[in-house]
RNA sequence: GCCCCUUUAGCCCAAUGGCAGAGGCAGACGACUUAAAAUCGUCACAGUGUGGGUUCGAGUCCCACAAGGGGCACCA
């Protein structure tokens, strides 16, 4: 053996292995025959942004965790990769260098593709796809069409949310505080024609389905998701108008506060209070443009803050209350929402905040029908409300309700938070919407088997962003005839907005280049849905929202048999330095190439492993990759130690190191299987070190438990360093391949123990411990606690009130 | 304003309601070495953010507060 076997040299070990791993193929899941069960292991796909970063190299070491451990439990894993390669910033960079956004797309997944083979991520590279390629964006189309058959894909007009720089609308989940989530500009409204997604027909049940991923998706997601669908339950309640045949709907949460409406108010954005002001005097028209133009200049920024003062203009009309026809002047503010509800609500100033406020600043009359002088939108008895005197809210509301029912003012209902999804976006680098809008025909869908509508060549296209979509300088591309009266018709110049892409590649991956399906349902029935889905928290709402929704579509047209997409869900916490988020601005960037030329791949993907709980953050300045590095090379050396010939019985080895090894074998499953992958190293380095230990001491490296053991950290270790764990394995005599040598089960005959400590307390303080027999009966364990002269000792004088026992490890006595 | 999470040693983090310490970083000391590095070994360091409560027993359960982080927010 020469002076350079008996080193670890890490950049060795990977020029090493990597050529090997490449014909080996050990992580592909496409064999046919394959005896092992399925299991279907996910990481979130890359934007491909650049090269992988820290994030990146966080996300995959963990999502590689929980895959290779699934193959060690002897899984046919299928743990693919893609690139969501369609979207902005492949644009702007575009327009920035004057280049095609194809170029630097597809040189950066170039460049993460090399990179993840470097990293050793345990991918099946036979399933790859990239949401820009033809074959796949085409099925984007199709299920385009499939939705808009249903009606779930339609065209309105409406205000929308429109980012002034990016120079495209947005969803709503897309703006952040007012902001473009994508470039920070304070984002507009404009109000235009735009394709939606039908979300809300699926409200109930995408708020509903979350209970039963309760436990199994982290409780935060669940949250959020709740929060932003957010279900509210009332009633609409309609208003008679004077001089106008149609009665004006309302939506509120308390309807039983009906007796203390004063006022009514409409969203000044709305069409209903352009109408009732058009309808009222020449004063009132021009106060309300007035205030519409002020409300129109202001953004959501200002919008957004709740100290700001009420504002509004009254309209000089009136509603008429259907509990007891009083008249209440109608006005027109900022602080109803055209978009929620119906744009109108009724106003309790005695009993909501808001209308408090409203009627505060424009002196309007309060009247209080709840007593309740603690909390004005509180519980309490109901006054002054006629037939709703003494009940409470709930009886209150049912009886209102049930009192206007009969007339058909009003009906108990629910209200969603969540707006239908707006796909449409002006911008060149997405999916072309297959839709061909012809004069005589209206909206005509392109027929299925004339899909895909490719993306025209960006050469001679203006992307710069200018409000409409740069596919309209595409003439001929645009000018088509109708298929359905062969007229001349134009093509639909929007692309979909990328999120719908990311909505159900899960499924593609199934069969990531057919021509003929976007997926296969029986391999969709036998793989689906991902068993395991492991990303970043930022996708909380948006991403998971949709692709809930999608699969739900899917699950309805009976593509599908599951209506969940992710059974259960891992999200990783970020990686930070100094505190900090990593960014050009800070100067704290930190870069994962050279993380992995200093430290060497393996050891950085353990301490992404070891830093902490997955979920939370990882501080690069408070971690040690140079520690992981050592501890590497002390797993590694304790295999080039082993002198015993592979295959050799294990039974004659050493007592005490093969009950430390299934110890081992016993705790480390339950904790990768409950994502402690920290703990998890932490029990490989106790592991090692007692390795280490009777390899130094009595047993000596040809004991055959000292090989046992070695081989059992060969295999831990490949789920966090690859490297390391194969090169391990050779030195133990197998051929390569760690990654598929599944893990033993613990021997419970060697973990069986004869004795163990016993503890005293008095009072609850520990006084004195003792080995016992693990057969310790509990009068025998009191009597030998009795008998501890420090025990008695501390019983002192006084009297043994109580004494709890719990043989054979614990006793306690109450001592008055 | 509403909701959620976190708080254990100098640092990162463990601990089915039952001995506060598994593991690591940084540190001290020792062995090996001419010396250093590497390696191997030994050691010290907190009573669990604060105040209450439940319990025989609380880091763990409950309540309040504080600090830090996150989500939602004029949603009727």
């Amino acid at each position: 053996m020469t002076e350079q076997e008996n080193e670890y040299d890490v950049f060795a070990i990977q020029d090493r292995w990597l050529p090997v791993w490449d014909e080996l193929k050990p992580f592909n899941s496409g064999v046919e025959g394959d005896p092992r069960p399925k299991k279907y292991v996910l990481d979130m796909f890359p934007y491909p942004s650049g090269d992988l970063h820290m994030g990146h190299a966080e996300a995959y070491a963990l999502g590689d965790v929980i895959s290779r451990y699934w193959v060690l439990r002897g899984y046919n894993v299928m743990h693919p990769i893609g690139w969501d390669s369609f979207g902005l910033p492949a644009e702007n960079a575009a327009i920035k260098r004057g280049l095609d956004p194809r170029g630097w797309t597809y040189d950066n997944i170039a460049q993460q593709r090399s990179s993840m083979r470097r990293y050793a991520c345990s991918f099946d590279w036979d399933r790859v796809l990239v949401t820009s390629d033809q074959i796949y964006y085409r099925w984007n189309q199709w299920l385009f069409l499939e939705f808009y058959k249903r009606g779930l894909a339609y065209r309105k007009n409406s205000a929308v949310n429109w980012c002034p720089s990016c120079q495209t609308v947005l969803a709503n989940e897309q703006v952040v505080q007012g902001l473009c989530e994508r470039c920070d500009s304070v984002a507009t409204k404009k109000t235009l024609t735009q394709w939606y997604f039908k979300v809300t027909e699926y409200a109930d049940r995408l708020l509903d389905d979350l209970d039963t991923l309760e436990g199994n998706w982290p409780s935060k997601v669940l949250s959020m998701q709740r929060n932003w669908i957010g279900r509210s339950y009332g009633a609409e309640v309609t208003f008679d108008i004077e001089g106008r045949n149609e009665p004006v709907t309302v939506f509120t949460t308390r309807p039983d506060t009906l007796f203390g409406a004063t006022f009514m108010v409409v969203a000044a954005d709305s069409d209903l209070a352009a109408e009732l002001a058009s309808g009222s005097t020449p004063d009132v028209r021009m106060q309300f443009q007035d205030y519409l133009d002020k409300v129109k200049q202001s953004n959501d920024i200002e919008r957004l803050a709740t100290d700001r003062e009420k504002t509004g203009v009254f309209l000089g009309r009136y509603a008429i209350n259907p509990v007891n026809g009083e008249k209440l002047p109608i006005w027109a503010s900022d602080y109803v929402l055209a978009d929620y509800g119906t744009g109108a609500i009724m106003a309790v100033p005695a009993h909501d905040l808001r209308d408090g406020e409203f009627a505060k600043a424009f002196d309007l009359p309060l009247r209080v029908v709840v007593d309740n002088e603690d909390d004005i939108a509180g519980d309490g008895p109901h006054i002054n409300s006629g037939p709703l005197d003494g009940l409470y809210k709930k009886d209150a509301i049912a009886k209102v309700i049930e009192l206007l029912e009969a007339s058909g003012k009003a009906k108990a209902t629910k209200n969603f938070r969540l707006r239908d999804w707006l796909i449409s976006r002006q911008r060149y680098w997405g999916t072309p919407i297959p839709i061909i809008h012809c004069d005589a025909c209206g909206e005509v869908p392109v027929p299925a088997d004339s899909l895909p509508v490719a993306l025209p060549s960006a050469e001679g296209l203006d992307l710069k962003p200018k409000g409409t979509s740069p596919l309209g300088g595409a003439t001929d591309w645009v000018n088509v005839s109708c298929p359905n009266c062969g007229a001349a018709a134009k093509r639909d110049t929007d692309t979909m907005d990328t999120f719908v892409d990311s909505s159900w590649y899960f499924l593609r991956f199934l069969s990531p280049n057919s021509e003929t399906e976007a997926f296969p349902v029986q391999a969709a029935k036998d793989w689906a849905p991902v068993d395991q889905y492991v990303g970043g928290v930022t996708h909380a709402i948006l991403h998971l929202l949709y692709a809930r929704f999608f699969t739900k579509v899917l699950h309805d047209i009976g593509l599908v048999d599951f209506d969940e997409p992710f059974t259960r869900l891992l999200n990783q916490g970020m990686v930070l330095m100094n505190g900090s988020a990593m960014s050009k601005s800070r100067g704290n960037i930190v870069a994962l190439s050279e993380q992995l030329d200093e430290h060497g791949v393996d050891a950085v993907r353990i301490t992404m492993a070891f830093a902490g709980p997955p979920e939370d953050d990882i501080d690069w300045a408070d971690v040690s990759p140079s520690g992981s590095a050592k501890f590497l090379a002390r797993a590694w050396r304790t295999a080039n130690d082993v002198t015993s010939e592979a295959g050799v019985d294990f039974a004659t080895g050493n007592k005490e190191l093969r009950k430390a090894t299934h110890t081992f074998l016993r705790d480390f499953g339950p904790l990768i299987e409950s994502f402690k992958f920290n703990v998890g190293v932490a029990k490989l380095m106790e592991l090692v070190n007692a390795l280490r230990k009777a390899i130094d001491g009595e047993a000596g490296p040809l004991d055959p438990a000292v090989r046992e053991a070695a081989e059992v950290v060969a295999r831990g270790v490949s789920l966090f360093a690859p490297y390391t764990a194969e090169d391990m394995w050779n030195k133990l005599g197998h051929p390569a391949g760690v990654a598929l040598a599944v893990l033993p089960e613990a021997d419970e005959t060697l973990l069986v123990e004869s004795t163990t400590i016993a503890v005293v307390q008095v009072n609850g303080k520990l006084r004195d411990k003792f080995e016992v027999s693990v057969e310790i009966t509990k009068e025998d364990l009191i009597a030998k606690a009795l008998a501890s002269e420090v025990v008695s000792r501390a019983i002192g004088d006084g009297e043994i009130v109580q004494q709890i026992a719990s043989a054979p490890k614990f006793v306690n006595f109450v001592v008055k």
